[in-house]
DNA sequence: TTCTTTCTTGAGTGACTACTCAAGAAATGA
DNA sequence: TCATTTCTTGAGTAGTCACTCAAGAAAGAA
């Protein structure tokens, strides 16, 4: 068991470094989404040639999948799980969820708003599987979101007669939209303002 | 002055309806978007053949932008200036529009959401102008909320520190993200919740 | 009927798409 | 040193993209 967690790669190594590839490839795929990002814009922007990248990701539709796990583990895509699981109450986590939203999608160094809720909405049959991995990580949301206001209402921060369902699809809808307002050039000031009215609606 | 409307059109005469080819083609459009929309989906669906495509409609950029005036005259892209038009009061009109996107968006009678919204979000760069198209539509549509919001507060119906900038960045978002809830499989039911949560914020 | 006009048809265009592969280069192990 | 392994390179594949065009067909006008 004293295995090395490393052990001394054979053959010739990559002339790349992977982490940044992926990132090239993020910027890409968020900026335009799956299908208008073409392999040749990839390698472009990744460094690499074809063969290195299909050696290294597979495929395309791999690759892409990968840049959806390596943008949720940024702060732009980790930002709504972290606020459900670090606040102690059910509106704290939804108010800072929106409040983050609204700083976070505008920001100037990163593509405007959420890759899982942009990158796929344009799909060609072909690629309908990417468009429902997209769709189902947005609904595994919505469900958390759904959850955390169940709990809260068994908790009495709710009422009894507040829907946590709802209350879920709503801010799954102010969410989503406050993505959209800022791939359409809404500041962060415009969407903070968007945030403090939204919050009216708690019970 | 007696000159007729409509004068005998010379030559061979067009083998398919002008209207339902519009129609079709804007089906596709609707539920695919702009780019994932291929000629040879667009000529299958309308029942011609490329030439005939070409010479209709010019090219597909032309033909699309032909479909988003055709959507703009059908009852789907036109509720929410109906409701601005013809709801006395401000409060009215907004809770028309959102009550209305709730029972249109997820209609099963044609494709999910707004196409104005949904169907230019990812496009490579040659197709830049068909996005920025489509946002500056959306855009004008937020001034045309922010405008009505604005009267209601010089006619006395919103109180004096109400921010009709901020009130139509609110509901544009909300509109928006109903639009994508509707594509990710809300039902009417579901979004007639979230309008009700989303008129609370009404000041 | 014949001319003119307009539309349809089918076969095509070059450019781009995702993707592949043989050959060579650069590392380690023996 | 030499074999083995892995990665890179550049030239390529078949298929699809938006789009075109000459030839023929169908209408009105003369």
């Amino acid at each position: 068991m004293t295995e090395n967690p490393t052990p001394p790669r054979r053959g010739r190594p990559p002339a790349f470094d992977r982490d940044e590839a992926l990132t090239a490839a993020t910027r890409l795929f968020w900026e335009r989404g799956y299908e208008a990002t073409s392999v040749a814009d990839l390698t472009a922007a990744m460094g690499i040639r074809p063969g290195s990248l299909y050696a290294a990701f597979g495929d395309k539709k791999s690759l892409f999948e990968e840049v959806v796990r390596h943008y949720g583990r940024t702060p732009v895509g980790a930002f709504a799980g972290a606020a459900l699981r670090e606040e102690a109450s059910a509106y704290a986590a939804f108010a800072r969820i929106l409040r983050e939203a609204a700083a976070i999608y505008p920001d100037p160094s990163h593509p405007a708003g959420c890759l899982v809720i942009s990158a796929a909405t344009n799909v060609s049959p072909q690629d309908i599987e990417v468009q429902a991995h997209l769709r189902d990580l947005r609904n595994s949301n919505l469900r958390l979101f759904e959850a955390r206001l169940r709990t809260a209402r068994q908790d009495g921060e709710l009422p009894p007669d507040a829907d946590p369902h709802a209350l879920a699809g709503y801010f799954a809808t102010v969410v989503q939209g406050m993505s959209q307002q800022a791939r359409d050039g809404a500041t962060a000031a415009d969407l903070a303002r968007t945030t403090e009215l939204a919050l009216r609606a708690w019970p």
